[in-house]
DNA sequence: GTCTATATTTAGATAGAC
DNA sequence: GTCTATCTAAATATAGAC
């Protein structure tokens, strides 16, 4: 992983890649329209990011590594797996209505059609910190004993899939509005030890 | 929609692309390769689908014809969401494991992308069909009512998510080992009308 | 309906002045 | 570091013989 963009010129870039990328798709979004968009001339864009595909890792990383974090700091301000868990929904409906676009990219880019080393998004960093939440919850017996990648699925899965509807269009209203109610099914499938 | 393919020619032209769309994405399957591939000119190509999308589009509506048709025979041959449940996901764990490449292709294409006038696939016709059932399960009382949206995305966002770690290589074994632990936190997450 | 050969466009990427 | 102008390869799509 490369540097963190601190430059005002690469931040606009990857700003207006963002966007067009999520709005048009990678694919259909040429180097020369990001130039155009952004108003900052082809050379410039290369220089910085090689070639197109350098333009998305680094805004994955980009993304990855502000998830990553989010997610280390709702572990070290919550206790269990009820807490931390229901932070975690509250943070991932926040950002998709405030910043949809990238939470679009992170969770649709289907990054390996055009990131052929990365892995996929579900077995990045900020989900392996929540899958180990999840594993220590089994342990400490807050929730029952199971395959923690079944547990996590089903915790978190519905929760996912909300977010996927809310960025197509299908749900209309803000995510916050059904997060209670989310959570309580969601802890609901896997609490109790029995 | 236009007619289902029954042509033997077209049946293996389609069954190229699906395979090359799903490994190496649509973007980067040109039509010349789906040529090479099936060992078809490329005149008879675009004389049987028209433009590169069209190969897309007609696999698409095959594949969400073949699943409606599938869901409807559940609905059909089941009583009560909690065994149409069971037979749905039991149906999209077969599926994803026996024609990988077809559930792929429907779940992860990101259609909108390269073809701009398609409802995403969460709004088409079998999963209407799938949130009628839940909303029927609620009007009788067999699971607590609440949002339909929310629901479904409760009952089946956890399948539906082992099914993206499954393709994804993340998960070893296969989805039938799990199935009868995720119905039942599913089940458990709105089961019981309180 | 099927084929080969070709036209057209546009993408990603580079060169080299400033 | 930034820019303009340009190169090159490859993709979609078509023409027209059979």
């Amino acid at each position: 992983m490369q540097n963190a963009v601190t430059n005002d010129r690469q931040r606009r870039i990857l700003e207006t890649a963002l966007d067009l990328f999520t709005r048009r798709g990678y694919f259909n979004t040429s180097v020369h329209d990001i130039q155009r968009a952004a108003d900052i001339s082809i050379g410039s864009i290369y220089h910085h990011f090689g070639n197109k595909e350098g333009i998305a890792k680094a805004l994955y990383d980009d993304l990855v590594a502000q998830m990553t974090e989010a997610v280390a700091r709702i572990r070290e301000r919550n206790k269990g797996l009820y807490q931390r868990g229901r932070a975690f929904i509250a943070y991932l409906f926040e950002m998709a209505e405030t910043m949809p676009a990238a939470m679009n990219y992170i969770l649709y880019a289907r990054h390996r059609e055009f990131m052929p080393g990365e892995t996929p998004i579900c077995s990045s960093k900020p989900f392996e910190l929540v899958q180990d939440m999840v594993g220590e919850a089994m342990r400490a017996g807050e929730i029952k004993s199971q395959d923690p990648v079944i547990a996590s699925a089903v915790i978190f899965g519905g929760a996912i899939r909300l977010i996927h509807l809310r960025l197509d269009g299908v749900l209309e209203r803000p995510l916050s509005d059904c997060e209670a109610d989310v959570w309580q099914c969601a802890w609901r499938s896997v609490a109790g030890a029995e």
